[in-house]
RNA sequence: GCUGGUGUGGCUCAGAGGUAGAGCAGCUCACUCGUAAUGAGCAGGCCGUGGGUUCGAUUCCCACCACCAGCUCCA
């Protein structure tokens, strides 16, 4: 706690709302200093971020460049310098209006717009500036000690594409320099972690200007593609799920039925076959339900969980795309659950179960969004009600804590989102449930019930990676790299000492190899420091073994683990045994 | 798709209106070496693509493509 002064109270502050306020400030002063430099600015919205802040700017057709940002950034400092008081003032709707009209802020004038009646709006005066604001605000601008611009985009007024684009200057602020150092250094180790810079350095995956967007998996990244794959399907067959693959092209008709065609035809990639439009697959979906149509099915036989490892294409925005992140085409690690309505709850449970026990594995945090009907969706008032309090209930039986995203879900259905974190501390969707009445209804699926009557089953559709290549990106990420054992896509790399113990090196190679141990030999004439720093930096290799005089003499192996950069001496059949039980319960 | 930026050998980057450099990686040779970089040499580039300006463009201008930071979108 620390003693922080602003101007509604002299409080006890957490740092957190300490450091809010110091922001939130910056956020004033920068739109002062911008005022200062481009007079005809008028602003939007300027608000504090996790680690700064920014305002949304109109500038009319003023372009901003490196050298504007720097010259806002020491007009913010003359402004600090300066020592002028921050004073918060009240005025009525209407002086509110005629005030912000004679600045010429025409969206403040708009925001005081969407202000309930009797609102009471407050202003903040620092020198020549006046902004609208809630604040509060530090009292004097010399109390902004450490702030830094860190660059513009574009951004909509209110988020919306279809409002002007405004100029988005950003920044960051602290409550100390140091602090700011920091966080600056943070960003740069950060960025060693960068899943596309790190993919780069092992040779994980690569793109192509002919397929942006299409990864490419390399030698090194399938393996980790498949090693997660073999868990995955462990893991499945563990629960009960069976497994299907269905086609990557089918005729748009189904496409129809199942309402894609109608909301992303426009993100849907199509070919003609026979005089036919088909599309390719955008999601997995309508060729589940097609495998479940082919037959009859009993009640007794419900819950049908049906696992797919489907390849998907969409074709997203290129401005959207994002190394393994956001791509154009993935590996959904999909399955659709067909069931009674009174099933419900415990399958929602069982799905969150396991794809908790999925995150832990890797010991990710994670947080929970709750999205409900969207504006343009299909279905009944009841259907929808029934489904999302499925959600709920599951969600909160199991005391899990989850915010609500109101009209985020899918056309079909309400769903549970599961978001990971980047080395950034950016947020991408990996797992979600979704829970769905329509597409039973839109493909007529039924079930004979006990009473030997036609039932319409639930369906979930539910994905626990989400996006294989997604999820490779954030483990890359988690681990920068440095993948245990069980999922490296080198397990052991063996380094010769020098020739002389290359036969003794070959042997021990291929025993591993025997062993599907994932390995190589480096027998580069170099030092054995120089092939241990390849190794361990660039490679990431779990396991170095040396080999040199002293081990063909001896007729050991010397093991230097990556983690702890300890060595050890054993016998080969001692290594051998370790590694195996490391992969196999996958530690 | 939108705003701003970037594009030079496999990688990281320097450079300038007169047709290109460094380090690392690669290859060769010497050293035969013990836990995070041995030394020397060689080779490698249509300076993203297509137009334009110019006596001359990789450098300036335009368009496109790709990438980066955001915005929008993400079934």
């Amino acid at each position: 706690m620390k003693v922080i002064y602003t101007n509604s109270t002299v409080n006890e502050c957490p740092k957190e709302e300490e450091l809010h306020i110091i922001r939130h400030t910056a956020a004033h002063i920068m739109a002062q200093a911008v005022k200062r430099l481009f007079p005809h600015a008028i602003f939007a919205y300027g608000p504090a971020t996790d680690k700064g802040f920014y305002y949304d700017v109109d500038l009319g057709e003023t372009k901003l460049s490196d050298n504007d940002l720097q010259a806002i950034e020491a007009e913010m400092r003359k402004i600090v310098k300066e020592n002028i008081a921050i004073k918060p003032f009240i005025l009525s709707r209407e002086e509110a209006i005629a005030l912000m009209k004679s600045h010429g802020e025409e969206y403040k004038v708009k925001h005081i717009d969407d202000l309930p009646e009797d609102a009471v709006i407050s202003f903040y005066k620092q020198g020549e500036y006046v902004d609208m604001c809630v604040g509060p605000h530090l009292c004097y601008t010399k109390a902004l000690k450490a702030f830094k611009i860190t660059g513009q985009s574009g951004a909509y007024w209110k988020n919306d594409k279809n409002n002007k684009m405004l100029t988005r200057i950003k920044g960051i602020a602290f409550s100390s320099q140091k602090e700011l150092e920091d966080y600056l250094k943070l960003l740069e180790e950060a960025e060693k972690r960068d899943h596309r810079r790190i993919g780069k350095e092992m040779g994980l995956f690569m793109f192509s200007d002919e397929a942006s967007g299409f990864p490419f998996f390399l030698p090194k990244g399938m393996a980790i593609k498949n090693a997660l794959i073999d868990y995955w399907r462990d893991i499945h067959i563990r629960e009960n799920y069976i497994e299907v693959s269905t086609p990557m092209i089918m005729n748009r008709k189904l496409w129809e039925t199942s309402g894609h065609w109608e909301h992303y035809k426009d993100n849907m990639y199509s070919t003609v076959i026979d005089e036919d439009i088909y599309c390719i697959k955008p999601m997995n979906c309508p060729g589940g339900v097609l495998v479940y149509r082919s037959q009859p099915h009993s009640y007794r036989n419900l819950p049908l969980r049906v696992g797919e490892l489907g390849l998907v294409h969409r074709h997203e925005l290129k401005g959207a795309l994002h190394g393994l992140f956001r791509v154009r085409c993935f590996t959904q690690d999909d399955a659709h659950i067909f069931m009674r309505r009174e099933q419900i709850t415990t399958e929602i449970m069982n799905v969150v179960h396991l794809i908790n026990e999925v995150y832990s594995k890797f010991g990710f945090k994670y947080f929970i969004e709750l999205s409900t009907r969207p504006n343009d969706s299909m279905g009944s008032d009841e259907d929808w009600e029934a489904a999302t309090n499925g959600l709920r209930q599951a969600l909160e039986k199991l005391e899990l804590p989850y915010i609500i995203n109101e009209g985020d879900g899918a056309f079909y259905g309400p769903k549970i989102d599961f978001h990971l974190e980047d080395s950034l501390g950016r947020t991408w969707q990996c797992g979600t449930i979704q829970l769905d009445f329509q597409m039973p209804l839109n493909f007529g699926l039924e079930y004979i019930d006990e009473k030997g009557e036609k039932q319409r089953p639930i369906m979930i559709h539910r994905v626990c990676f989400g996006s294989i290549e997604r999820f490779i990106g954030i483990i890359t990420e988690h681990f920068a790299g440095k993948f245990p054992v069980w999922l490296a896509p080198m397990q052991v790399k063996v380094l010769l000492v020098s020739e002389k113990s290359a036969d003794y090196g070959n042997e021990v190679y291929t025993a591993l190899r025997k062993a599907k141990i994932r390995c190589e030999m480096d027998s580069r004439n170099e030092k054995i420091g120089y092939m241990i720093r390849e190794a361990q930096i660039i490679d990431r290799v779990p396991y170095m073994v040396i080999i040199g005089p002293k081990e063909v003499e001896d007729g050991m192996v010397s093991i230097r683990c990556r983690d702890t950069a300890k060595t050890e001496t054993m016998t080969l059949e001692d290594f051998l045994e370790k590694i195996s039980n490391e992969i196999e319960n996958r530690i």
